[in-house]
RNA sequence: GCGCCAGUAGCUCAGUUGGAUAGAGCAUCGGCCUUCUAAGCCGACGGCCGGGGGUUCGAAUCCUCCCUGGCGCACCA
């Protein structure tokens, strides 16, 4: 935001003057309240204590020493001590040429400073279809990483097959049993298997491939159908994925590390920084003594290694490809789970280097009746069928209108409704009429006119004031978003920005203006389609160009 | 029982690091199309921020104790 790089500078500079030390709880910010002016600080309060004077007095002062500045129109004092500052319309007009210079750049920053991030997300066990929670877990994570790179982070997107464990068996014997069912052979329903109709349809695949599966040898058949379930099942969950917009850079093998034999040197990293033991025959990681109220097994007494074993070894070699950072992005039904990856990353000296974002639950809904969700039963609503039905724009963009720390109802019947209770429209109609607009202009022989004086003068309403300073929050919005994690920011900003556009083409006709009005107006609302544009590309939503 | 998350308008939700009179959309009611897309704009109505206590210039926000809901507490993944 140049309102609060500006004021920072000036109010350093007067605070150096007087030798006073910038307090670290300052804050300059839009005010609440429009009538307040446009930026706001607190540092009057803040400085009381260290300069033994009523904060009234000294906002006195630091309002005396600014008074000469010109981009400065106006400065009030106000409640226990606040100074509120208005700038000279000249000030915000600067802001159509920052975005225009900026162009598709507009919201870059630096802030990452280049810092290597990994982000892994969805993660889902290939033991079935992506369903609606997945989504959630998905749209997150590809906006965090759009989001995040845009704010100078080096971001990579990362899949984690679970393809060890026990749930492929599982699988294996679910295709199996379903393959005899197939051939008609009487056989007791095993007792932990996967239910849903995609795994008959895999079944049936098999038996086509491999017309004698029911004659070999149960551990063969069960091997092989455990593989090609597995790889059928991960080329669904990869289309489904591209078809909702989302990138992951690797496809990161539980199977690889076993096989690697990073798992057993885990074990002995661990024995040797003291942070491991055998007892009971186990082998077991010492968490307790960071912050876990247990500790974990990592090592079974029948030999097998269990699944917090491999995630540790996983960790391990994520920091070891140089990620500053590692963002996990989990359903938040495993937060328990948090508490012992913490610690083992702490132990593996990465401490601060993980951190978990939970996603909570989508409760799919059909007018307002909810629909049972469970991979087990088989009952559910796969991701592809929802993108099918409410298209992946307006998916993505009821996802990340959310914290991802509440649960979220998610109305099949409210998603697709072209209406106000759905903002995705909302916003994308912002950016379509500025198209259409330029579209009609176009025919009329108008143009957008060139950033000068001139041109800038004509935005002279409270309409065009209140755009540009909207527009010139933007960066800052994205730097917020990147820094707490939180794509919902970017929605919030943009459902302010269509609706701020929305009254502006209420109020501000643009064709009907006088020629030079109407160019300086299209120029205006090139930077606002831009940057709407440029927002819902974080989310991944497109910017249609009619609707 | 212990732990994590949540509780803000009738409904769905925002609320930056503690800031000024707690915001938005939907719903309800009332206005606005001879002009650029009415998928829109404007106005009204609507609140014990779950409850009590505390911290301070100032609390929806921090601490503490309760209440309610969800989830988690394996040598499962």
């Amino acid at each position: 935001m140049r309102a609060k790089i500006h004021l920072e500078a000036a109010l350093k500079a007067v605070l150096a003057d007087k030798g006073w030390e910038w307090p670290e709880k300052a804050v300059i910010e839009p005010p609440k309240d429009k009538q307040f002016g446009d930026m706001s600080v607190n540092l009057a309060m803040m400085l009381a204590k260290q300069a033994k004077k009523a904060p009234r007095a000294i906002a006195e002062d630091i309002m005396a020493a600014m008074e000469s500045d010109s981009l400065i129109e106006k400065i009030d004092i106000a409640g226990p001590g606040f100074l509120n500052f208005t700038f000279a319309p000249s000030f915000w007009h600067e802001t159509v040429g920052v975005i225009m210079d900026a162009g598709t750049d507009f919201g870059s920053s630096d802030m990452g400073n280049g810092t290597k991030v990994q982000v892994e997300y969805v993660s889902a066990n290939p033991t079935g279809p992506l369903h609606i929670g997945h989504g959630r877990g998905a749209a997150l994570g590809d906006s965090l990483v759009r989001i995040m790179e845009k704010a100078g982070y080096e971001v990579e997107a990362e899949y984690y097959i679970n393809d060890a464990g026990r749930q492929m068996l599982i699988l294996g014997g679910s295709i199996l049993y379903r393959a005899r069912l197939k051939k008609g052979q009487d056989v007791p329903e095993p007792e932990d298997f996967y239910k849903g109709d995609y795994i008959a349809t895999i079944a049936g695949e098999m038996l086509k491939l491999h017309p004698d599966l029911l004659k070999m040898d149960e551990a063969e058949a069960m091997e092989l159908c455990k593989n090609y379930g597995m790889s059928n099942i991960l080329e669904g969950i990869k289309e489904d994925l591209k078809a909702f917009g989302v990138r992951h850079d690797f496809w990161f093998s539980e199977k690889s590390l076993v096989a690697d034999g990073k798992v057993d040197e885990t074990f002995g990293d661990l024995t040797e920084s003291g942070m491991g033991f055998e007892q009971d025959g186990a082998f077991w990681f010492k968490s307790t003594e960071l912050g876990d109220d247990k500790d974990r097994v990592l090592r079974k007494s029948n030999g097998d290694t269990t699944y917090f074993a491999s995630d540790i070894a996983y960790h391990d070699n994520k920091f070891k490809r140089g990620f500053d950072l590692v963002v996990d992005i989990w359903g938040a039904d495993h937060h328990g789970y948090v508490p012992r990856m913490m610690a083992a990353c702490e132990a593996l000296g990465k401490k601060g280097g993980l951190h978990v974002i939970l996603v909570n639950l989508v409760n799919l809904l059909r007018d307002g009746k909810p629909i049972a969700m469970s991979t087990r039963a088989g009952q559910f609503e796969t991701l592809k069928d929802v993108v099918d039905e409410v298209g992946a724009d307006a998916c993505r963009f009821m996802f990340l209108s959310r914290k991802s720390d509440s649960k979220l109802d998610f109305d099949l019947e409210l998603v697709k409704q072209k209406s106000m209770d759905n903002p995705v429209y909302y916003v994308q109609y912002a950016h379509a009429r500025i198209c259409s607009l330029n579209k009609k202009a176009a025919e009329k022989g108008t143009k957008a006119a060139t950033v000068g004086p001139e041109s800038l003068a004509l935005l002279d309403t409270k309409y065009d004031m209140e755009m540009l300073k909207l527009l010139d929050q933007y960066p800052d919005f994205v730097e917020a978003a990147a820094r707490t994690q939180s794509p919902h920011l970017i929605s919030m900003f943009l459902q302010d920005l269509a609706s701020t556009l929305h009254r502006y083409y209420s109020n501000c006709h643009v064709l009907s203006a006088e020629n030079n009005v109407a160019s300086a107006r299209l120029m205006l609302l090139d930077c606002v389609a831009g940057v709407v544009k440029n927002g819902l590309g974080l989310l991944g939503v497109n910017a249609p160009e009619s609707m």
